[in-house]
DNA sequence: AATCGCGCCTGACGGC
DNA sequence: TGCCGTCAGGCGCGAT
């Protein structure tokens, strides 16, 4: 589910309610998600406060007072504060419960998020230290996704959701940044050029912003901190649109698949 | 080094 | 009604 909008929408929502809380019990419910959950969790993060809630991509980081939780939402995942005597349904799968009596409740049907303990350097560990800038950083520029593209033969849609080029984008925010930008998703990403990669960063941050604006995009599951739905998916132009006529010159929105993920454009319109 | 395709999971949906 | 295949917003891994 979530690309940074709706991860970025998740911490604001999350670090006020939950900054300054000492950890009392740690709650899980099944014994891996996408990877084993360490058994000793409960035992690290008990006495524990929550000083501060980071982001780093799609990567939510708690700062602790000693050591930091690292958590990613997966596809489906979404985290709710809650009082500890509210049942825990289904896919429930972590309570971080705190010393007040409410806890910070993990959900995630599809079990692809993660959750590990780093005691230090958070940065430094494997899955964060080698991502590429985060998007709304005078970092991501025309000039960049120029120079990191030259020589790539890949389809610039999988290029720009690759984590290594730039974080934050997924398959949603990928379509529609591309069709802004008047770029179609199956060209090589080492054959566009310079010009068109400032249009196409313009236009990832536009995307982005708005939709962080907007409470990020609901499409099944996503929900903010609160439970409402994030409301971008009114303001999609092209995702999820194959047969309806383009916003912009009303030919017909195309769906192709390209590295297995569904994709979507104006064939008029992007070249 | 770059690219591709798979698999991790559950659930929803469409066709038969 | 049920069974089967396909698809879903992510990402790391192994094979080539």
């Amino acid at each position: 589910m979530p690309e940074l909008p709706e991860v970025e929408t998740t911490r604001l929502g999350i670090e006020p309610l939950i900054s300054g809380c000492r950890i009392a019990r740690v709650e899980l419910r099944v014994p891996k998600l996408r990877w084993p959950l360490d058994p000793r969790l409960p035992a690290l993060l008990v006495g524990q406060s929550i000083r501060s809630v980071g982001r780093r991509a799609k990567y939510l980081l708690f700062y602790l007072d000693a050591g930091c939780l690292l958590l990613h939402l997966g596809m489906t995942g979404n985290l709710r504060v809650v009082p500890q005597s509210s049942p825990a349904a289904k896919h429930d799968h972590v309570d971080i419960c705190f010393v007040d009596g409410r806890c910070l409740r993990f959900s995630d049907p599809r079990r692809f998020g993660a959750l590990l303990f780093v005691p230090d350097q958070p940065l430094e560990h494997p899955l964060l230290s080698k991502l590429g800038p985060e998007p709304l950083s005078a970092e991501l520029d025309g000039r960049y996704l120029y120079r990191r593209s030259r020589n790539r033969t890949l389809p610039v849609k999988p290029f720009i959701m690759d984590q290594q080029i730039v974080v934050g984008v997924g398959n949603i925010y990928a379509s529609e940044a591309l069709f802004m930008a008047g770029i179609r998703p199956g060209r090589a990403a080492g054959r566009i050029s310079e010009k068109a990669y400032a249009r196409l960063t313009e236009a990832i941050k536009q995307v982005l912003r708005a939709a962080l604006a907007a409470g990020g995009t609901t499409f099944s599951d996503f929900r903010r901190v609160d439970g409402r739905p994030g409301y971008f998916k009114q303001q999609l132009l092209v995702y999820g649109r194959e047969g309806e006529p383009c916003p912009r010159c009303a030919a017909v929105i195309v769906a192709i698949r390209l590295g297995q993920r569904s994709t979507f454009y104006c064939r008029r319109c992007q070249s």
